[in-house]
DNA sequence: CGCTTGATTGAAGAAACTCAAGGAAGGTGG
DNA sequence: CCACCTTCCTTGAGTTTCTTCAATCAAGCG
């Protein structure tokens, strides 16, 4: 199992796959997507490759310094924060092709703990190399301006949505999100293998375990998905049953 | 009333209040902020001002294209979206010195619009020009990543709050930010005058009017604030009743 | 095999919502 | 200046939803 997952990414790939990201759905998001051959290799001149993180590994933690962003190669990431009564809380899953640590922009230190969900390789980019960068290629600027403004609209829309969807709607329009963006691994029969734990799910939508549970059983029930340990399978999508959940 | 609300803030207040802000707390939040003069020339050069638009008038709307960015001189706004269902939803709340319209960058359209809450003023910069502006000048470069940084902390702190807190806590927590800030005006006995209606304000916090009717009445009655109509005075600040609402 | 951790289920309770009615404030017209 | 009206805010009673607490079940791992 270690095996595929532990190999690193060739440099190739890590311009090809994840900064310039042609072959994902996200394109809009990776920062190398629309410059030219020879911006993408002074991009790639500053970005390192870092891998393996092994499942609960951090990749950044409170206590660190600010001092770079990363794009997923590989694997995916959840940043978890700790509120003043000692709770953990989950502020949010990064897949492949996306970029975390720019609410750390700046600020001297991370607000919060980056821990892989499964075995992750990330690119890392200097903030501060990045930042000159930008300043040298216009276009870069622009991206990186485009991808805070889409990183901003999507805590936006969950904040919204958070605030007045009730816990089963919550949950299959998570599961949708999820399942629209291709980031996480599908089987045959549009099984998604969730790389995070429910507990985690749970505290991210703002649930406790036993109602997302329930929500879960409840969603399952009406026929909307199909609930195994850690394989979810959404099911009539568009159609009727779904629409009352609208 | 109108005489002082509708006078149009000069040139200068442009630069040195707004833009600069050197009086008001957010400085870091300030595109003009530790710019020197000639570029704060050339910034005000790409910015107009406009105003007055009266409480509950449009700064832009959902339908607009997105051209600008925009930071409050004068007033307040509230950006406000429809969801699905045809509810109106307040997704956020600026002040003076704040900057808005951020969430349609890389977009084409505004996803929301943007509702003066009392007469209001605002410095207008259009994007393509900031992009270009910032690509000559890597200090303004530098503020508007550090400004959207924030604006992402924000947002985010928000969402987990929002997610694990009591109606009440929210509610204090929410009056505390806006009396911290210092955007909101104060009268002689830290009466905070709120621009926005008790309804915008549940909207926001995630509960039904009602709820925050008696989120409110119950912060009064422990005597943690005082709550008259539009004017709400923090009390107890950092003492063992605020304690108890940790 | 037993231990630990994560997921589920049930029953009771708390928190926020809905619906409905009443009250205060601000604006308008007489 | 007052009566009226509209809008916003508050209050009450009953219901829904989610949480809490406790127990059970399943899976992974030494």
């Amino acid at each position: 199992m270690a095996g595929s997952d532990d190999k690193k990414p060739t440099t190739f790939r890590v311009i090809e796959n994840e900064l310039d990201c042609d072959h994902c759905e996200a394109r809009d998001r990776c920062p190398g997507s629309e410059l030219s051959q020879s911006q993408l290799k002074q991009l790639s001149d500053i970005t390192t490759t870092r891998g393996p993180f092994q499942s609960g590994q951090a990749i950044y933690r409170m206590e660190d310094h600010f001092r770079s962003l990363f794009v997923i190669q590989k694997g995916a990431v959840k940043i978890e924060s700790v509120s003043e009564d000692g709770a953990n809380m989950v502020d949010g899953f990064y897949f492949i092709g996306e970029m975390f640590g720019v609410d750390a922009i700046g600020d001297d230190y991370y607000r919060n703990d980056a821990i892989a969900l499964e075995t992750t390789w990330v690119c890392e980019l200097p903030y501060t190399k990045l930042e000159t960068l930008c300043t040298l290629l216009p276009e870069l600027q622009r991206k990186i301006f485009m991808m805070l403004g889409h990183q901003i609209r999507k805590i936006n829309e969950n904040l919204v949505h958070n605030r007045s969807l009730s816990a089963e709607k919550r949950v299959l329009q998570f599961l949708e999100t999820l399942s629209d963006s291709n980031v996480v691994k599908k089987n045959h029969q549009c099984q998604m293998q969730l790389p995070m734990s429910k507990g985690d799910m749970a505290c991210y939508l703002g649930l406790r375990p036993e109602s997302l549970s329930r929500a879960l059983g409840k969603l399952s029930s009406d026929g909307v998905i199909r609930n195994h340990a850690r394989k979810i399978e959404l099911l009539q999508h568009n159609t009727s049953f779904e629409l009352a959940y609208k």
